[in-house]
RNA sequence: GGGCGCGUAGCUCAGCGGAAGAGCAUCCGCCUUACAAGCGGAGGGUCACAGGUUCGAACCCUGUCGCGCCCA
């Protein structure tokens, strides 16, 4: 045991296997006493920035967010080793709606609700609880291993987030960008508060459609019988010859005695129904346009909680009980001409509850989002941001170019009260703060939607409206990380306010999107499916490592990743891997003191330019969002270049320096993806007490590139692999040694003989078989008279319809006059040289299919 | 209805104009002195279908079928 937790371990102290759970806690919290993850504006060094996309401080860790974090991690972790003065900058959202819910919720539990408080006590309600049970996914974010400065942590309701959103309302309110209307509002009757456009989710329900006699000529088809009550016209295409006798007149509006118009209107469909229309402008948006046109009344008959408020007989009634009523009352006067029950039409959902939404006209704040969305386009189409991958910037394109005005007032308590006053006599003014609106004065009950906040957090995390050194240093951001679902939420919202709020400098220079976790059928995850998976779990199971691997492992840009615990489980094999190559390496001397040797081996010089080739991939790899290649590159110079090969080749002729360079080399490229068992084992390798997160990043040298050494080393793979096929064919034991002749190879012959467990041949040797390989190679084997030649003639026929087959496919491409006279120079060469090596085999393998006899 | 994307080994996915790949799963043989969370070997694919462009197509173009997502 050593003295310090947090002291590096040597190798007599790595254990058989690596366990996670005991080092991620002791690296994490040296990290973070060291101070790595903090970030300085004053700086020299180029700044490299993330801001987290804040999560809901009622939320916790889902997997979504641990694919999202090890992301940004990796990126941001790899710009730290390159020399970048990098901040990633953690925080939360307030979340207005879903916060107020919980609290409401534990009041009710004590009989009270948030009327009862007050809302000055219920705000203070909702910090206490924020302070004892929110933002636990913060907590959760250090199990995984995320390198976030913690002293710039943010909240959305923080006092400078707050004067961030009053300063951006009073502009945009100055410049004529924000104003109130009374306008078809997306209204949740449990939540009673307005939506968004983005917060209602739309889905196929099985409803009814409903056919109504109006009058003699016009029969109405609706799914929601009950707004009938508030319609006030009729209306059918201008061009439709059937009704254009009645346009102008009017009927009498069934069950209420009113009577209504009838109207011609483009936006009815005469092909739908029998091409009649309802209008009911109070309860849907479209019929809301149609009442303006043709300057129709709008009459409301739902309250606020979608409760009936018009008519006797239906007043009170719920709109779901007021809908068979309605239809029982007019079946009853004869007027229900068909029904169609189930019938699927879209219904919207509150995206928070799920509850049905209700169309509703009210008095609202909206953003006028015209000129914001127009510039939020252009900087993706001048190539001032870019969406990667590009594919997914016409979705971006859709919502920009198409965006509808936002309403942004919630009729909530918790959030950032609107900053506008009325006065006594109609006066409407905003104010930065409540102690510039005059006495008398009563300020907007509204608060802002959640995300009118989130838009600003780019900027206002930084300072914002201060020029903060913060600001100046680290904005405009490096890039954003976030799933392709909010590119319109969230994504779009910021481009929006960033390019104002900032004078045309966007909020990040790249947009990376990654998809949705799923399972390992591609399937989503849903609680009621039971196939979601847990991070914390897996953490706590395989480790934050192996968690972050799968994860980044399946991170192809823009695509959805496939997960799964058996997959986790081969991450945390690797983690072992990567743990018992390091160990094996220290009980072998290996070490990290002074420069490579001069005199290299070829096998070294093979791992060395192997290594170059990796370290120039992976950088490619990362500067293009490409995660799972990341992972698939380091994965297989890991385990197969590395481990299978090169420890093996070492066994036989060591040399530790190299071995500890490759190791050390190897670590630093693992670190940003799997930072605690690549610290852990870089410390013990390096005997260094700080930390491999602030080891410099590997350069590819191209001077340690050696492509004699990598074809020798591959010819020698080629070989004992061939070999092995043959003892495996040949049902010999691994442990079994055979006498060997080998011709044609000088340099690695010893390598063969201890990779494929070949001895000299003594004085009885005598060939039972020969094994050989292109390149001229053959490995005659005396296994004492045990040959199998049934199994030997059939490995040998194999070999040789392949290459049969290998050179009748060349001959015939070598005898098209269009392949030899368009074709590159290089391919036709390539192909010749395969065409001789196939033929050479072809001979070799006859005459050792005529030795075994026919 | 509009837009985007996808159909490659049993599963999940790379490859996107010049020899069909990976991980997992399967089969065979191994406790070979870093690792059985391991080692060695093997099997498995008319690259959805039909046309076209090309010397050459999983890859480019057109159409068909099937699947998914977003918006209306």
């Amino acid at each position: 045991m050593t003295d310090s937790p947090l002291a590096p371990q040597t190798s007599s102290e790595l254990a058989a296997a690596y366990q996670p759970g005991e080092v991620e806690h002791r690296r994490y919290e040296h990290w973070v006493a060291s101070g790595y993850f903090g970030a300085d504006a004053k700086s020299d060094k180029p700044a490299y920035s993330i801001v987290i996309p804040p999560p809901n401080v009622t939320g916790s860790l889902h997997v979504g967010h641990a694919l999202d974090h090890t992301i940004q991690d990796a990126l941001v972790r790899r710009k730290r080793m390159q020399g970048f003065e990098t901040l990633w900058l953690p925080g939360m959202d307030h979340a207005g709606i879903a916060t107020q819910n919980v609290v409401e919720r534990k009041l009710a539990a004590e009989g009270l609700s948030r009327h009862d408080l007050g809302r000055e006590a219920f705000v203070e309600r909702v910090w206490q609880w924020k302070a004892e049970s929110g933002g636990a996914i913060l907590g959760q974010m250090r199990r995984l291993g995320d390198s976030v400065d913690w002293s710039r942590e943010r909240f959305t309701m923080d006092e400078g987030l707050s004067v961030a959103v009053q300063t951006i309302f009073k502009r945009l309110y100055d410049d004529g960008l924000i104003y109130r209307a009374e306008r078809i509002i997306n209204w949740c009757p449990r939540c009673l508060t307005a939506l968004s456009d983005i917060e209602v989710e739309h889905s196929d329900d099985e409803g009814e459609l409903v056919s109504i006699r109006y009058s003699d000529e016009i029969v109405v088809a609706t799914t929601r019988a009950e707004t009938m009550l508030g319609d006030t016209a009729v209306a059918v295409h201008p061009d439709d010859e059937r009704y254009k006798h009645l346009v102008g007149t009017e009927i009498e509006l069934p069950l209420t005695g009113r009577r209504i118009p009838v109207v011609a209107d483009e936006h009815v469909d005469p092909m739908f129904g029998t091409g009649c229309v309802k209008v009911t402008p109070a309860h849907d948006p479209n019929d809301f346009e149609i009442g303006q046109r043709h300057n129709l009344p709008s009459i409301a008959i739902m309250d606020e909680r979608a409760v009936i408020t018009a008519h006797g007989p239906f007043q009170g009634l719920d709109r779901y009980e007021a809908r068979p009523a309605i239809v029982a009352a007019l079946r009853a006067q004869g007027l229900i001409v068909a029904e169609k029950r189930p019938y699927l039409h879209a219904v919207g959902h509150c995206s928070r509850c799920k509850t049905t939404v209700e169309p509703r006209l009210s008095l609202q704040w909206f953003v006028k989002t015209g000129p914001l969305a127009k510039a939020a386009g252009d900087a993706v189409r001048d190539g001032r941001v870019r969406i990667e991958p590009e594919s997914l910037a016409p979705r971006y394109f859709a919502w920009v170019d198409n965006m509808h005005d936002w309403c942004i007032s919630r009729q909530l308590w918790w959030g950032h009260r609107i900053p506008v006053w009325y006065g006594p006599n109609g006066e409407v003014e905003c104010f930065l703060d409540s102690g510039q609106a005059p006495q008398g004065w009563v300020q907007d009950e509204d608060v802002l939607d959640t995300w009118f906040s989130s838009a600003l957090w780019p900027f206002s995390t930084l300072g914002w409206p201060d020029p903060h050194e913060d600001l100046l240093k680290f904005y405009p951001t490096s890039v954003l990380v976030t799933g392709y679902d909010i590119l319109f939420f969230w994504v779009a919202r910021m481009m929006m306010f960033g390019l104002y709020a900032m004078n045309g400098k966007p909020p990040f220079e790249v947009v990376a999107l990654h998809g949705m976790v799923r399972d390992q059928f591609g399937k989503k995850m849903s609680k009621s499916f039971g196939n979601v998976v847990d991070p914390l779990d897996w953490i706590g199971r395989f480790g934050a490592d192996a968690t972050r691997f799968t994860l980044a492992k399946g991170a192809n840009p823009g695509a959805d990743v496939p997960v799964s615990e058996e997959w986790c489980q081969g991450s945390r094999n690797f983690c072992n891997k990567l743990w018992n190559a390091t160990r094996f390496a220290l009980l072998n001397g290996a070490h990290v003191d002074g420069p490579l040797p001069g005199e290299l081996s070829t096998v070294d010089k093979w791992i060395l330019s192997r290594l170059q080739h990796t370290i120039a991939e992976v950088d490619e790899q990362f500067e293009a969002f490409e995660l799972a290649k990341v992972c698939d590159t380091l994965f297989h110079f890991a385990w197969d270049d590395v481990c299978d090969w090169y420890i093996e080749l070492s066994k036989t002729a060591p040399n530790p320096r190299v071995l500890g360079y490759v190791l050390d080399q190897l670590l630093r490229l693992l670190h940003p993806i799997i930072p605690f068992v690549t610290d852990e084992l870089w410390t013990a390798l390096t005997k260094s007490p700080g930390s491999v997160m602030v080891a410099e990043w590997p350069k590819a040298d191209s001077a340690l590139v050696d492509d004699a050494a990598e074809a020798s080393v591959e010819l020698l793979q080629r070989v004992v692999t061939e070999v092995r096929r043959f003892r495996s064919d040949q049902g010999l034991k691994p442990g079994q040694r055979v006498a060997a002749v080998i011709a044609g190879l000088i340099e690695h012959e010893p390598l063969v003989r201890s990779l494929a467990r070949l001895d000299e041949a003594g004085e009885q040797f005598s060939a039972t078989a020969t094994v050989t390989i292109a390149g001229g190679i053959t490995v005659a084997l005396d296994t004492r008279g045990s040959i199998d030649v049934a199994a030997e003639r059939a490995r040998l026929t194999k070999d040789r319809a392949a290459a049969d087959k290998e050179i009748s496919q060349a001959e015939a491409k070598l005898g098209n006059d269009g392949f030899l006279a368009k074709a590159p120079e290089q391919v036709v060469v390539k192909l010749r040289d395969r065409l001789a090596a196939a033929q050479a085999d072809l001979v070799r393998i006859d005459e050792a299919l005529a030795r075994l006899g026919s």
